[in-house]
DNA sequence: ACGATGACTGAATAGTCGTTCATTCATTGC
DNA sequence: GCAATGAATGAACGACTATTCAGTCATCGT
């Protein structure tokens, strides 16, 4: 390995190694010495590369963080085809394969266990529930307008869709033998199809972009 | 304050003082000497009624566990009615007062968040989700059956109900102003409504044990 | 080729936490 | 009352961890 990098480059190899780290041993067996190893590097580069420890962990927190919200926007694209198209994408997106890795869905719940106590994970894990909150209502609002469901309440499927998401990511963490992405996914397309029959109704089928007979 | 005290009451005692603990500052900085200041009492209090901090923390776990298993089995009593009061026993159950308090809230996604690389956190949690996982799975089969559901899946339903209500308690736990027991109720219900339309169906009202029409 | 730069190292440091144990003291049986 | 018992204390200890910093060495401009 080159023994120097350039600055940009090693601090994204130690956040790797920290997401590693957190999803081998867990949050609390996560020190300075283990990330520094996994990385195949020294002791003393954590506080080189970041000021400490706490900053180590609030970057890694920040990086998922944009990678969600990334995401997010493309999906966001989606809605421009139809509600349905976007909340359909809001769903691939959720247990696609980047963003739903084992090792990151482990950081996740590290973070979400700790985020009541640190105010910089409050406002990281906000920042992205807000976002995709505001894009899911959006598109339910959308959905219920122009696909004529009145007695639909936008902000209460978003809550149940965020909640239901979130649920089964945990699933996938700590219970891989009986829960799959493929499967989550439809569970997930099951629940709106619940809510919004006419667009989601009918088999699971593996089918990709149906769903847009608004 | 009594000086000396049995046993088991001060165990009982240190476990409360835990779960405060862990829901004031965080599992992070749950340490023995916060839990025993907690509580009262000095330093060396947990090594004396529980061999180590670890222990503590498993049984504190189990307490919890034990606690939604028995709430657990009050509600599958109320299955024999028919099932699909037997599934409005469960939600019921699970945003309950005694159940669903932020603090021991604050604990389970504790726990969750480090199950993964703890065993005995693992088999207690595994224990828990076990027991909640047959009763509602068979009370969604009985409902299928005699309702007449042919399209619905019993194990995805469940799957959904629980990731639901685990995603949920998280919306409780860390977005308290913008989620209450109350509406948590209302978006789970209206998940069963969505899956089981002729037994869950219509508004959903404040009304308690309705829901008998098999 | 060589000196300057600064990325990287790793031993040393300071602080924290879990655990131990000699001592104190409330309680109980006689 | 007076031991005897064992619950509770809290200072001391050892282990661990984040952070520091003086020294090392790869890299690059000249």
């Amino acid at each position: 390995m080159r023994r120097t990098a350039p600055a940009g480059e090693r601090r994204q190899q130690l956040i790797a190694a920290t997401i590693r780290c957190i999803a081998k041993r867990g949050l609390a067996e996560t020190t300075t010495a283990t990330v520094a190893r996994e990385a195949g590097l020294s002791q003393g580069i954590i506080n080189l590369h970041f000021r400490s420890k706490e900053r180590l962990l609030t970057q890694t927190l920040r990086c998922l963080s944009d990678e969600y919200r990334n995401a997010c926007s493309v999906a966001a694209a989606a809605a421009e085809l139809s509600p349905a198209a976007g909340l359909t994408a809001m769903v691939d997106l959720d247990f696609q394969r980047n963003i739903c890795t084992r090792d990151k869905l482990a950081v996740w719940f590290a973070f979400w266990g700790e985020r009541k106590f640190r105010p910089t994970y409050r406002r990281l894990c906000a920042a992205r529930d807000k976002y995709y909150d505001e894009l899911t209502r959006s598109m339910c609002a959308s959905l219920c307008e122009q696909g004529h469901y009145p007695g639909v309440e936008p902000a209460l499927v978003t809550d149940g869709l965020s909640a239901l998401t979130g649920g089964l990511w945990l699933d996938l963490l700590v219970r891989p033998e009986s829960m799959s992405r493929a499967l989550a996914r439809r569970i997930t397309m099951a629940y709106l199809a619940g809510v919004f029959p006419r667009h989601f109704g009918q088999p699971a089928a593996p089918a990709r972009a149906r769903a847009a007979n608004a």
